[in-house]
DNA sequence: TGTACATCAGTGAACGCGCGTTCACTGATGTAC
DNA sequence: TGTACATCAGTGAACGCGCGTTCACTGATGTAC
């Protein structure tokens, strides 16, 4: 990346990377154009270039962070595959330490800030390939008798409610910490998802 | 309810009201002290006598929004207090119906707009108030073989967790559509539900 | 009952700020000959 | 290889706007006598 003095060369990328700058120094409440611009070292105007206006650049970095979870969440379950208790576990845990190292990217990416997510293509195939992850990771599960059997959909979406619900209230702060006190949150969290899965044989 | 030209009597509840107003008409990012303040018809300065700032506004808000939920929820839990599990499923199902209703207040609520919860007292007590009611449904359902024993708070969060993430991921749209194209949202919620709940005997 | 006065709640003008967006421009780059 | 020119990406000034907050003020209310 040599930097040239006019033409940036990649700014379209150098301001989705901006962008989880300021989101993880600001939050999402202080990600605006003019920032992004700035934090990528260009002027407020520039990003017009390339974006149509600011829910583009949103669009953008949603994408880009759903993009991030998949490759995460993918490359755990691949280091699982032959066992789908583990596989299940850990891409679990994978996906509340994804939200935890920077949790406003997260909440941008769930919490609605895109306004007409069906304008964004690449938006919607990307978070739809996040569930197809998770379906074929409970299917598998079922396989083995670790999920109950019955429809692997909704039962995808019964999992990572719980999962995403349980990062959410986390992240809002809304556990108390006194359950952390006797037990570690690797540990609360794993008796919160043991609620769905069936006993070991 | 007269209303007065001058002193309004109970400016500080009109302006949790307008509050609610602007949130279902323009959602949490229309929300401004100067629409509220508008909205309750009052000039932009006047909320200064009863709040100390925008924060402290947004507090009071949420807090009511508490409040609502609490009381909606203790309302259908009490109509099913000889039958834990109807008691929880129907809580459950309140608690999205709540969210569905005006999904703006729900995200106000659990979205992190409020930045320093901990300041506000009202707030953190109504909130572990809610989490009370949900513990001791719990531990009705565990005493029956609802749910499997266990800690109750850690199962609590268990169950709060699936039901809370699910009314997000619908709020989002994260759930797909041809999930409820064989099945209504009842059915669907109903079978996300029962992959906490131990077999009917 | 009537008057004087302190208290309180709401007014309206003003402040400075950061925002998204536009526009005429200009510097750099690549291509045709 | 060297020059002319079209294209493209980024600049910087300007726009109007709504925002949170402050401040000197004023109208209404309640109390003391």
């Amino acid at each position: 990346m040599t930097k040239k003095n006019y033409h940036h060369g990649d700014l379209k990328n150098a301001l989705i990377q901006a962008g989880w700058k300021i989101l993880a120094r600001e939050g999402v409440g202080g990600l605006s154009l003019r920032k992004v611009a700035q934090e990528a070292g260009v002027s407020h105007a520039a990003p017009y270039a390339h974006f149509a206006d600011k829910q583009a650049l949103i669009a953008a970095i949603s994408t880009d962070g759903f993009s991030q979870l998949y490759e995460r969440l993918s490359q755990v379950a691949a280091q699982h595959q032959s066992q789908p208790r583990e596989q299940l576990i850990e891409t679990a845990w994978a996906y509340l330490q994804f939200a935890q190292a920077n949790p406003d990217r997260f909440k941008l990416m769930f919490s609605g800030v895109l306004e007409k997510e069906k304008d964004y293509p690449e938006f919607v195939e990307i978070s739809y390939r996040n569930l197809g992850l998770i379906v074929s990771i409970v299917e598998a599960c079922q396989a083995v008798g670790v999920l109950r059997p019955g429809p692997a959909e909704a039962i995808a979406i019964s999992v990572w409610s719980l999962v995403h619900g349980f990062v959410l209230l986390l992240l809002e702060g809304q556990i108390p910490h006194t359950l952390f006190e006797k037990t570690s949150l690797r540990e609360a969290f794993l008796v919160s998802l043991a609620q769905v899965l069936l006993p070991e044989p």
